[in-house]
DNA sequence: CCGCTCATGTAACTGGTTACATGATTTA
DNA sequence: TAAATCATGTAACCAGTTACATGAGCGG
């Protein structure tokens, strides 16, 4: 039964200083860096505000994050006081600036080029699971949910994002893939065979 | 300070059988589905064996995973001995078959079918925040190693997934996402500006 | 006999999640 | 003045991770 008779184990890991900053936190000091000294409530906001889901924006995440941020020395709080109110704002500091030219490379780790994850694609492995009229429907289903991200991510092509050439890459990027699966899916539908 | 008198929180979430699989676990069930009964040892080399970065396949994720969904009665481990030695086979159950009917879908959350997360992409939202002359180098290095990945992808494509229609369909997805990229990247250094 | 693969786990830790509590300030 | 938003957190939980421990069976 594989007693485990030693002291136990567990990685150190440490979170030392040193260490590469997850995607989030290099993501938030992206934020800082671009917005200038802010709020956590500010950083919430963006992850909140912003379509893509990978991230919820939560108190439970951002405000711990930021901590870790500054007792690595990547930000200082500035205690601000708006009115009564006393706010903490969070600046990014020089060691928080090299570390954010860190985070986006290169060098990267290797996983970064790798093909992404697309909970589509896993399932479409095991589409042979189904029988084939709910395999199209799946596809069906698929494409028009698709479709629909593909238009609302085209509005947001035409709106504000111009100004910020590389906000406007981002969303291209996104438009980009979006239409990558599209296809892909119209290919599926084809080589499974739309009709019967 | 928010001292948070009352009794705490924390979401129910019961992990009760009816609440939804998460990705891994449609996935195991999937692979299941299609290996028939297996070991989790060779589930997991399923995840060790695979170009996928996504997820380790590491024991401390399989052995639990297994045994939750065994608890859940998705699937049930028969006690199979090879030669002397004996190892748990997991098969699913019926209820393990309609439970990766119902991960597969449709209905579907919404988030399986929006724009799918990207470190690169994430990236070059802030790539503001370096030299241009370090940006080149960031998007050359990009376009270099994005192109190995879709090499290997596509000496996958001639390999031995022509006999599933559905593993081939996997790959070309994970080629088409790959060229979307690349494309991405390339359109990227022409806007940015190549030389200079 | 050595080392490799097969095989089964456990322990510590981590970076997220939801859900709550609290209160100031702004706006309808 | 009621409701929304701004703002700051905490507690419980969860599904992963790395790293270890253990041992059978087999090919050289």
């Amino acid at each position: 039964m594989s007693v485990s008779v030693g002291r136990g184990a567990g990685r150190p890991r440490s979170a030392g200083p040193r260490s590469a900053p997850t995607e989030l936190e290099g993501c938030v000091l992206g934020i800082l860096w671009e917005r200038g000294p802010c709020t956590a409530y500010a950083v919430r906001r963006v992850f909140l505000d912003s379509p893509s889901p990978y991230w919820s924006g939560s108190a439970g995440a951002v405000y711990p994050l930021l901590a870790r941020l500054e007792e690595r020395g990547l930000a200082r709080a500035l205690e601000s006081a708006s009115g009564r109110r006393a706010r903490r704002l969070f600046a990014l500091t020089t060691r928080g600036r090299a570390g954010l030219a860190r985070w986006l490379g290169p060098p990267l780790p290797d996983w970064i080029w790798g093909v992404p994850m697309d909970p589509l694609r896993t399932r479409v492995g095991f589409l042979g699971a189904i029988p084939a009229a709910r395999r199209r429907r799946f596809l069906a289903e698929s494409v028009r949910q698709v479709r629909r991200h593909l238009e609302s991510s085209r509005a947001q092509l035409t709106g504000a994002c111009a100004a910020d050439p590389f906000a406007e890459l981002v969303v291209r990027g996104a438009l980009a893939s979006l239409e990558a699966r599209l296809a892909w899916l119209g290919d599926a539908q084809r080589r499974l065979g739309r009709r019967r």
